[in-house]
DNA sequence: TCCTAAGCGAGACGGTACGTCTTGTCTTCCA
DNA sequence: TGGAAGACAAGACGTACCGTCTCGCTTAGGA
């Protein structure tokens, strides 16, 4: 077996580095007007460094992003909080309410599409796994689970959306409570 | 006061082949890889041109957009066909049956932030004119009315854009039954 | 037939432009440390518009030098001045001690090796023709003309370099004389 | 006084794996074209290692063609083979015509200006030193030393680039008679 | 024979210049 | 003389080298 080498300790400093220049740029001009000449510039890094590392600005998006992904993967993990729901929808809100600024420039308005994709693929993983996990559902309906996972974790993210557009107008758990009500003939 | 002179014959030309070029360049490579110089090359037209009547590449998608949108609405006016229910999702589906694939375009998994956007306003101003009329609602739930809005619209985008993703599995009757069952809360 | 358009004006100016920067940065700080930079900065011309008329540095030096050669050439035609001799040495002299800078840039110690092939088959061209044309030389040698056409040329480049070198420290008129002197053998 | 270590072994042996890879890639590829990655990885040696050893590529370029030059000097020393004339001619002709693919690297049209000029210096001091030891010629011509020994180096790198350019068309002995006839007014 | 300073490979890094691409403006020419 | 054609300035992009640097590993050569 090879021994794998641990990265070079300049290496993470340096990624480091340029996912803070990013997370700052992306929430004080948004992504699409950050320009990797601004990146560079903010994480003091040379130019070929930051291709040495990522292969475009959207390469470095996606790790971030994936970071950020993973963490919420974390907070969504089966918990009490949500015993009997399908959704981890009362973490999801109280997670995103942390920090809000981030998820805001992540989900929010003119979010950023890429990130739009990722939280709701792993929100329409959760609705699948919750349905299928359940068993007495299939008996009282026949719309299929894939229908109503696209339901379930489409109307999630319309709510954290509005939710987090509009400054969290209100708590995490009420918009939990409305949300299991809204969905409770899923 | 100006002489207003009626649009010049050749100006409604020009307009018309810059929206024809747009629209087959989007359903070919997508808006986001399609230049300007791409559209006038394909609408045969000078560089100035097109600048003289769009002020950026997104004005024209506007104008574009903004027509499709249009017909939506004119579909989405109340009829028989939805008696009885919030939103018109089934003169919805039926409509975005046809030319499916520039609907695609538009609304499906790699689609325009922005024609998505225009959508979405849309069906919301639906959703909420259609929550207001209805005065027995407001009795059976403590929701606010922006918060069933955006549940309204948010869930049928979301059914709407996996259903044109996926290539119309359904017909459209069936899909509008599905939306009416899981909304039937609201 | 198409209609062959003429040169838009701007072209020409843009070019000149360029030309006139390029002479310029040659003579202040060389060509090798002249940057494609340095010249849009100087011409005051966008970096597209550059690589629009010259495909790098270096076409920008050749379509340069090729007019200095033609000037050149206009100045090597046949007169009376150099009759009797092979080489145009005297109007090469004077002609070179016109504006010296730029010739001594072209020529010169630290000159361009580009510059020097141009000028170098020049006077390759004008020593070949000049020995075919003289019917008496083939009797008094058995050396081939291709080898006395590179000595002459060699031998003229040689002194024309290294007295633009040394700011020339005699009239034209002397350092013809020793040419003619020392090539007489040939 | 700080103890004066005698050099490495390792030193010695890096050094001439990084002049070896010079020599081939010139030959392959031409100075200008060579990187300096292309040098230490031919030379397998790493990156540091060079610039521990030399400043620049042309550091390294510098320290070779003085190697050959040393040589080149050593066949021009006075022998009998050159008894009578100022250059030393027949003996760099025989000396070229060995290994003269390195040589026309060296020399040759798409040559090494550097190169160039250390051979064209070196001939120069051979010129003025032989014309200033033969007591006879200054009284035979009113043409200055320096004139006639750029002349002589001139006219002899002329020919010698031309000859090597061509793969030596005629041997060293005929190229020499050549000279000496077509200098002998010198 | 050990041990210690040096030489070394590997390669990350900040920089500079390159040639390409796209945008929105501005000038010229032609109908 | 008003609109089409397209030249232009601006500036971001991703690539290629450069010369500096920081690591550990190896390896002479003096103790």
């Amino acid at each position: 077996m090879t021994k794998e080498r641990p990265p070079d300790r300049r290496v993470r400093r340096t990624k480091q580095r340029l996912d803070d220049a990013l997370e700052s740029l992306i929430v004080e001009k948004g992504y699409d007007k950050t320009t990797v000449q601004d990146l560079i510039d903010r994480a003091d890094v040379g130019r070929s460094t930051f291709y040495a590392h990522y292969e475009t600005k959207d390469d470095l998006l996606i790790s971030w992003v994936d970071q950020l992904a993973a963490e919420m993967e974390l907070h969504m993990a089966p918990q009490q909080t949500d015993a009997g729901s399908i959704m981890p929808s009362l973490a999801l809100f109280r997670h995103l309410a942390e920090a809000h600024h981030v998820h805001k420039a992540m989900i929010g308005g003119r979010g950023i599409e890429f990130a739009m994709q990722i939280v709701h693929s792993s929100l329409l993983r959760h609705a699948r796994s919750g349905l299928e996990r359940r068993p007495d559902a299939s008996n009282q309906t026949t719309i299929p689970i894939e229908v109503r996972a696209q339901f379930l974790a489409g109307s999630l993210l319309a709510l954290l959306t509005w939710w987090l557009d509009n400054d969290m107008p209100y708590p995490p758990e009420r918009m939990d409570e409305i949300y299991q009500e809204l969905t409770k003939t899923t």
